[in-house]
DNA sequence: AATGAATGAGACTTCATTCAT
DNA sequence: AATGAATGAAGTCTCATTCAT
């Protein structure tokens, strides 16, 4: 079996040309795995679609993996910048307007590039994507603390348990719901639902 | 582009020789799928796995893909009958008590062979593989006709949503719980929590 | 860097048609090689001239060294079979006979094909053309052996030196002989001459 | 095919810094060549070790070919030097004291950069490399001419026979002692053997 | 003069699939 | 039915060389 190829970047590019290059790659890689799917994507596709030389996209990229782990840092430091903020509006706020927030959030970031972000959950989880795990553990840990704060009010004793519980039920409902059913979203039925699911088993 | 290749399986094989010889193939489908995953599992490595020769695989399976949808089929039919097993049983039976049920059974649906099931979840969802969200959504109906016959005891009215958000909820509950906690399964408290949630949410 | 690539055979080819491609695509390196050079080698180049498709040939060769350690081999061999059968003869023989029969068989050997001789000596001498050094160390001790049989009547103390000098000599003389000087074979005036260089040296 | 790059210097160097880069890059090309081996050097990897730009290395240097020519040209250059410096004094002197002198400036030569030596002997033999058999041409020529002066004091009939042995025996001690045999040269009994080879073969 | 980004032919290699035996 | 040799499109990746800045 051959060794696992590097997967980090290869090259910081100084000129501004070699940034746009760069840029003109990632966003290239994004439409070929949306289009084609990870394993029916390629490295000539990718250059191809963003007009530049195979070469050039191996000088700033090693491999195919290195390719898709640059798009998942990419759209993942939108994410995280989206709940990184939020965060910070979060203490001292009431339960609901809590929970609410966070949900609208999630939302959001499925909104960003749905196709995209379904796509990268097809990713093999080897070396890379061990990202698209990250960020979700990220969010889990945000909602723990979160939690913990306001641990007097609440009735669960395992807070880390119920975290997890709350942080992937909201993932799950923000991703099903822009993926499978846009139109829940138009009023603001399935979001209240999800609160109030969320905040009756929260409260004492 | 090459023609989509045959999916479907080549012949029903109907000696039994040749249905060990399918059981073998598929087996070994199984152990190089999640050894590998999917784009480095290749239909040699496969039929070395079977102790079979390549012209002998291609007798059974005409493409890779047809290998992977047979797995899925058959793992996919040993989760199936877990369910319909027990909706025959649900009829009726008090509120928490079905709910219970179900989780205890999702749980032991992907205690049947995590590694596998990951493994499959990150198949390519083209042709074949509608299969994984096939059961998800048979999962999400099942639960839907189980609220719809219990509607006027339960608060909320649009059952087709909380049985979405109850089914994903039940799933990705057991999902990470097997994968990444399988100590919380050891007592019940996780199951315990979950059923709470789904309770409050549900009751009146 | 990348890893070291593979040099051994990759398959025992088992079947008649097997050998013969594997024949075919030795035959073809060889004239590749002859004609192109180590560097402008190429396997495409060596599967185009085998008549083969480059599928087969990686059956066989897991890479571009494999194909020329092959042929090393393979040259080696005849070359080798060549000495140990004189060898064999060389016990109890007059030093003077003696000399004169690993000279001309020398000359045979590099008369076996002479540009593929001299092609093989430009082969980087890593990993698989120790052999072509070999080959060489394996004369030197040849002739030390059958000095040491005659120790008492040679002048050389040191006969790890002299045999050293001897093999190398005949070596050095064969080898510019067969390539650049084929004419000085006609007569039998170079191998005299080396003959009696030689004998001069050894003799008390 | 491309057609064959240029291999002569593209300019030449006038000014003192240009001249010193000029160096930086012969002497990276001879550490790249050593430790890589002429194919997997890469004119990159050269620019690199030398501390300047590709772009730069091309403007003194059109093609690998001429990177390695240069490098050939300045080692045998010193080489050349060493002989035709003693190819003076030579003249009138005894055999052995002249046969001696051959062959300590023989593994002089080998010494100067045995490495590089041996790297250079397995540079494809095209276009360039000629160099390397003119050097050997050379100092069988130098031998030849020695020996015709003193013709009549010489048993052998042949020189030019006498003196391609006797050439191709030191080039080829020299040789093997330097890169084999280094204690061999402590004492000096490596060369006063061969020094007495030769004698013997070349007095009445 | 220098820089280093860009190029693209072509090298190496894999693997799904076919087919002669 | 089985075997495994053979195929070749397609993929990954390198590197000598050019060219815009």
């Amino acid at each position: 079996m051959p060794p696992r190829p590097r997967t980090t970047a290869r090259k910081r590019p100084s000129q501004k040309r070699s940034q746009e290059t760069v840029v003109a790659i990632v966003d290239a890689t994004a439409r070929v795995l949306k289009r084609d799917g990870y394993d029916h994507m390629s490295t000539n596709k990718v250059a191809l679609a963003a007009g530049v030389s195979i070469g050039s996209l191996y000088q700033y990229f090693p491999s195919k993996e290195a390719l898709v782990a640059a798009l998942m840092e990419r759209h993942f430091d939108e994410i995280r910048a989206l709940f990184e903020e939020e965060a910070q509006r979060l203490a001292g706020v009431p339960l609901e307007v809590a929970v609410r927030a966070i949900i609208k959030r999630t939302i959001e970031a499925h909104q960003i590039d749905p196709i995209l972000h379904q796509a990268l959950e097809q990713v093999p989880r080897i070396g890379l994507l061990q990202k698209f795990d990250d960020v979700q553990e990220r969010g889990r840990t945000l909602v723990h603390q979160y939690l913990l704060v306001s641990h007097e009010s609440l009735r669960p004793k395992d807070l880390e348990i119920a975290a997890d519980l709350i942080a992937s039920l909201i993932e799950m409902v923000s991703h099903g719901a822009v993926l499978r059913h846009p139109n829940r979203l138009k009023d603001g039925v399935l979001v209240d639902e999800t609160v109030d699911l969320i905040l009756r088993y929260l409260k004492k």
